[in-house]
DNA sequence: CATTGTGAGTGATTCGCATCACAAAGAGCT
DNA sequence: AGCTCTTTGTGATGCGAATCACTCACAATG
């Protein structure tokens, strides 16, 4: 309903469609909203429609056998998620879920695996994304690994601060900073714990909230400081 | 030195190739020896060479900012690793180490990038390993959820299982067993722990030694019990 | 044959985090 | 405003895994 074209190329790897692909693509695109919490991509079912993310912000997440939510990644605007099926057809392997409001675009994937194989450029994006979430995930294993659990969370933060900011030596900013469950989850802690820690962060001046759609880092480099060496006083 | 065309089509990755192609590849590849414990590809740097393992068994691990082993995937014969700066070519992102003594075959990358742009299939066998990689890595990363330690190293074990015995319902066995530091950094538990596991298996005759190049499992529904839920006498 | 190294087994101790159980504070909604 | 619902904040408690510090078994090595 109502897919233009020009929609389509506000997605980095859509601009790389020719323009009659992306007609095509676009008619048999569909827009579709979701409310918080909504799961847009649900585990062990063949999708069949790709995940663009116009608005919002998504994430990946899985459960244990003992039901514990484990959290994967986040899906920012621009990005898209459900792209392993493009490759071998698969169910999906993980929920993602809205963790705002959003607005998706759901282009096919077969419509999407034509493309792949008539533009060798869009191969070349794809395994590009691919090979980006394999160093995200490796990443992100190794903070579990990590045993000091301050330490730990100070990483992940130091990893969402925008990338930008992390040289300049004074301050920063997170965006849209993921709420204490959602960190707790991708950290493998529970949220009090994680709470606990803000509350320290905050305490010692080195963290601030910015109304609740931003997260100040007052002092970048006692955050760095505590994501490398856990003691310092 | 001495790498043949015949011994490149071990590999099915390679197995796709031209004969032409593989002749070229030929030339410019050599084989390798390592010890155990050598390290095969080194993180951090910029590895000029894709490496197939031929004999023994590599494991890839990265090391936390606390200097922590952490233990992401193993490579058994036939497989590879390093793939990853085809797409980018970024740094190696994490070691990969010999667990035993290993033969590989240094495949140059440059000269396989141009094997990918040629032959459309062996890009397609790419995408398929990066896509199972990355459903590999969040299968383990949901195992790490998982409280209970019992149950996370029975679902580790379960994973191990020949697939071929899984449904078999007697039992099974787990051809080179890692040791238990090498499952210990897999899922983020000490090596005792990992040892005091073993030890309760044993004592109820679920799994038993047989060798030590061979483990198994003799009461495969009762590994499956335990990996599904914890409890259970 | 002694020597060194590595994997495995085990007890004692300690401490950190999960858990439970609330309270409080926002955020939306009508 | 008043009402939910969600997110956050905090204390008390207890369990359980890391750690330490060994021993033992077994290969490999000289």
């Amino acid at each position: 309903m109502g897919v233009t074209p020009e929609l389509l190329k506000k997605f980095p790897i859509l601009k790389l469609l020719s323009d009659t692909s992306l007609e095509t693509l676009a008619e048999h695109s569909a827009i579709r909203k979701f409310s918080r919490r909504a799961i847009v991509l649900a585990a062990g079912k063949v999708e069949e429609s790709l995940c663009f993310l116009f608005e919002g912000r998504l994430q990946g997440v899985d459960f244990t056998i003992d039901g514990r939510e484990v959290g994967l990644y986040f899906v920012e605007p621009g990005g898209f998620c459900g792209e392993l099926a493009l490759f071998d057809n698969e169910t999906q392997a993980e929920h993602v879920i809205a963790t705002t409001p959003v607005v998706t675009v759901a282009v096919p994937i077969l419509k999407m695996q034509e493309a792949m194989r008539e533009n060798p450029t869009v191969l070349d994006f794809l395994g590009k994304k691919l090979v980006s979430r394999i160093r995200e995930m490796t990443f992100q294993r190794s903070l579990l690994g990590i045993l000091n659990i301050e330490q730990r969370v100070c990483c992940q933060l130091w990893s969402l601060v925008t990338a930008a900011d992390r040289n300049n030596n004074e301050s920063g900013e997170i965006p849209n900073p993921p709420t204490h469950m959602e960190i707790a989850i991708m950290l493998n802690v529970s949220r009090e714990t994680v709470s606990r820690i803000f509350q320290s962060l905050q305490s010692q001046g080195i963290v601030r909230r910015a109304g609740n759609t931003k997260l100040e880092v007052v002092k970048l480099q006692r955050l760095k400081n505590l994501a490398e060496r856990a003691d310092e006083s």
